[in-house]
DNA sequence: TTAATATATGAACAGTTATTCATATATTGA
DNA sequence: TCAATATATGAATAACTGTTCATATATTAA
């Protein structure tokens, strides 16, 4: 069954690609942790996180939006483990996990041609 | 206005975070480019492209779903400057943009501690 | 224990988005 | 020019997601 007219010079490219794709399931995972910085709200909630921890009411205040939306986005936040809290009396402290995130929001702003 | 019990030693880290905050026209930028790999189906591309070029059904072959669907996610990631498409013949070979691509894929990856 | 502050969450609605279907455009060979 | 192949696209529907509102939980101070 033909697929295109160049079948033998990339025949090779399609095998190693189906052969190299990931699982649904990781594939999956590796979404979800995008979906999860492709919204401005939450987008804007790592770029406050850029200057270390800060506290729920601290993030609602830098970033905009009511207490409860900011809430509902930390949780998925935190779910897909690109941020991570702790409690200090009655604030929780949230902060990015690791130094991943830093990393691909860079590479995002340099790909973007963006310098902040 | 009290905002939180811990008022003094997190002010600094607020205003910073205020006055650091990218243009709403620039966070929407950047959620954008994220939000076009945040889907399984388009995620799947660029794994596939991970090999190089590829025609259409060569894509389509590598990622599964409908001609038409690919179709559309790929108008989608070429709009956000996520992958480049140049015609050969008949066909339209699709790649990655360029290595920033690759780079955010690798880190999302080591982020989620995934070796493929 | 009671009041105040900080944070989290369930349900519902509104807006967004992916897929499908039918069809259109573009290139090539006969 | 006609047929075949490759790719793109508009419209409609179905599924998903963000926000809001009301309320719940947790910590601290009095």
């Amino acid at each position: 069954m033909k697929v295109c007219d160049h079948e033998a010079e990339h025949e090779l490219a399609t095998q190693k690609a189906k052969a190299n794709m990931p699982a649904d399931e990781d594939v999956a995972r590796v979404a979800a942790a995008f979906k999860s910085i492709s919204e401005p709200c939450r987008l804007k909630i790592l770029f406050a996180l850029r200057q270390g921890e800060l506290c729920v009411l601290h993030i609602v205040e830098a970033v905009g939006g009511t207490q409860s939306a900011v809430s509902h986005q930390l949780r998925l936040l935190k779910a897909n483990g690109i941020v991570k809290s702790r409690r200090e009396g009655q604030n929780i402290l949230y902060s990015l996990d690791d130094e991943h995130v830093l990393a691909v929001l860079e590479l995002a702003c340099a790909h973007l041609h963006c310098h902040f």
